[in-house]
DNA sequence: GTTTGGGCTGCAATCGATTGCATAAAATGT
DNA sequence: ACATTTTATGCAATCGATTGCAGCCCAAAC
């Protein structure tokens, strides 16, 4: 930080006669910069992004230059010439979901500490979306990728290795090991929700699950509960598997449906904390005990489950943790680091008020 | 006097091991497309561009070309030469916050409907990192940008006028008529929660502010519930008033703090929802009833507050409308339109079930 | 005294697309 | 048939910073 007086008159450049531009209209370039600190342009390009090339007395001629002009530097030029553009592009399903807008935050916050600034794409759960999201990222330039999820179209990893583009997958694993990514196994988790739920003594079970077409954490979740149940012999019907969207309104007539089944479940895993949300809320307008008469889990654990009543029980996700390690993994690669990573999380299962026996099991 | 950040130093990693070229790897440019066609790369830039410039016949030639090889536009060689890089940044104070999540969403479709990409910064209410932030975003070359609030640090807006770019405030209105903005009254939306409270009969009224310092919607609607409270001749004590930053455990610690008072006050007007709904949850935790033995009332209308028990009485926000409206406002301010246009949203007030009329005044 | 080498600095080429101007060909008007 | 406008294309300058290479200066080594 530093102080300077700016009450004598600032030195404006000869006002060039060029368009009327939405870019640096101050015109102040490097040039302006060099001549007031009377060096050439490539010392003054040094002494911004390389100093410790340059000699101290002549650097601080420059700073102050430049602060006397404010200079901002010229991102596209220099992207141009260096081939760096110190921007990294997300390209993620939707903010509308608190849990992507977190992860999202935290990823944020880590480009920013590194010098990095965010370019945002989503694609509202659409794999061709997806790619054409993702192009316009790789022609704004970026120096690096985010993805959501290890499937996507086969286009999309053309692009990517076409361009060379270092990026890295998250929210779940690779299974075929080829690219780089940072995540959890949703199907394991979602397994040990089943799980849990089998051994409090559950046996007429249902799933809300969220839409799996192009969303392979979705798939995965669906995958690890019939997992669990197929390991206790438990059946688990077709009409008590039910697609819905990630919206509350999505859990509330998934659960609408599931209550008109007779034998009626006893317990309800949810793909995702909102659509747990809309379900608990539903049984709540049908005045049905939650939990001991319906239990309910989620998974994500994202804060609003938290002001439920009963607070849901669900599987915590490192979403923080999540954004910084893509971060880090992403800027790695960036500066040059070789391999293909692979960075599991854990996650947890939180046991909390939705879930308790079956009332048969209870006396 | 003035303090001027210089912190455009940029990052410079330790030593690359070694860098990549992340830009096109492919190496295809318009130089190649035009050679595969037979034309020059004036004409195939314009066909690109500006389609309706070159003939039916010549465009098809290179478009096949294109496609051919997987042609990507080079964004900053075109924005360096042309001015523009059809990117608009959002500063904004945090993703966290659902609220922000949802405007900022609606704001990058209606952005990307026009051919716009989103460059987003975060600030964590902070108006110093605000600046240095908004720098970053300016130095990586946006069209224009939004802003949160009406109240910024003056460096702010020498910044945005020195650079001559487009830009527009949201979430407030801005009095001085300088800036063009789009956003609502809080102050008179805050009135109205405390009338209300008033006109059902409650007298001891406490208020759960947010942080107030750089935030002119925080400070815009504690002093909309003293405007109200004067009007009837309603004192607000000082202890009554609980500034705390936008969080659930925020709102939790306010409640815990209103509820040692005596009198107790009888209802409580928070922020936002996010404070209302951990002033609930404090509530709960006591077991007092609300709305029967206090009444609470929240801000902003995020989907969360639905699902509370009971449901929260709150203002509605129209934060979709929020970001369509900043980004049609902006871009024809990007296309040249003059003036400042001010556009003013409608709140409404939404009573659900967290509010009631006083004990006392029930018989 | 000469050579060597490291520290600084400047020159000028370069990144890849856009666009003003010139020109040629085709369409239109008289 | 000739003048004039319109349409389609190419040439080459240009946007603003970065960086390889060369050169200068001065101190240390020989």
């Amino acid at each position: 930080m530093v102080v300077i007086d700016c009450s004598f008159a600032v030195f404006s450049p000869a006002l060039p006669t060029r368009p009327v531009t939405h870019v640096n209209k101050t015109g102040v370039k490097l040039t302006d910069v060099a001549r007031l600190a009377r060096v050439s342009t490539a010392t003054v390009s040094r002494a911004l992004s390389q100093p410790q090339l340059v000699n101290a007395e002549t650097r601080k001629r420059i700073d102050a230059a430049a602060q006397r002009l404010r200079y901002v530097p010229h991102g596209a030029a220099r992207a141009l010439r260096s081939q760096r553009t110190h921007t990294v592009g997300a390209v993620i399903p939707t903010l509308d979901n608190a849990i992507f807008a977190n992860a999202t935050h935290a990823l944020q916050k880590a480009l920013e500490d590194r010098g990095y600034t965010l370019l945002l794409a989503c694609h509202e759960f659409n794999l061709q979306a997806e790619i054409k999201v993702t192009r316009s990222l790789l022609e704004r330039g970026v120096d690096g990728l985010v993805l959501v999820g290890a499937e996507h179209d086969a286009g999309l990893f053309t692009l990517l290795t076409d361009f060379g583009v270092p990026y890295v997958l998250t929210w779940a694993l690779d299974a075929s090991g080829r690219h780089p990514c940072v995540g959890f196994d949703n199907r394991v988790a979602a397994m040990r929700v089943a799980s849990y739920l089998i051994d409090i003594g559950h046996r007429e079970i249902a799933m809300i699950s969220g839409v799996v077409a192009g969303n392979d954490r979705a798939r995965d979740r669906l995958a690890g509960v019939r997992d669990a149940l197929e390991a206790h012999r438990i059946a688990l019907h077709p009409q008590c598997v039910i697609e819905k969207p990630y919206t509350l309104a999505g859990g509330r007539e998934a659960m609408q449906s599931l209550l008109k089944l007779t034998p009626r479940p006893t317990a309800v895993v949810c793909a995702n904390d909102v659509l747990a949300m809309g379900a608990v809320m539903e049984c709540h307008a049908h005045a049905i005990d939650v939990p001991q008469t319906l239990s309910i889990t989620g998974f994500d654990d994202m804060e609003a489950a938290s002001i439920l009543v009963p607070p849901l029980t669900t599987v915590r996700v490192p979403t923080r943790e999540l954004g910084y390690a893509a971060a880090h993994q992403l800027l790695s690669r960036i500066d040059g680091a070789a391999g293909t990573p692979v960075t599991e999380l854990a996650v947890d299962l939180i046991v909390r008020g939705t879930t308790a026996p079956p009332a048969a099991h209870r006396r």
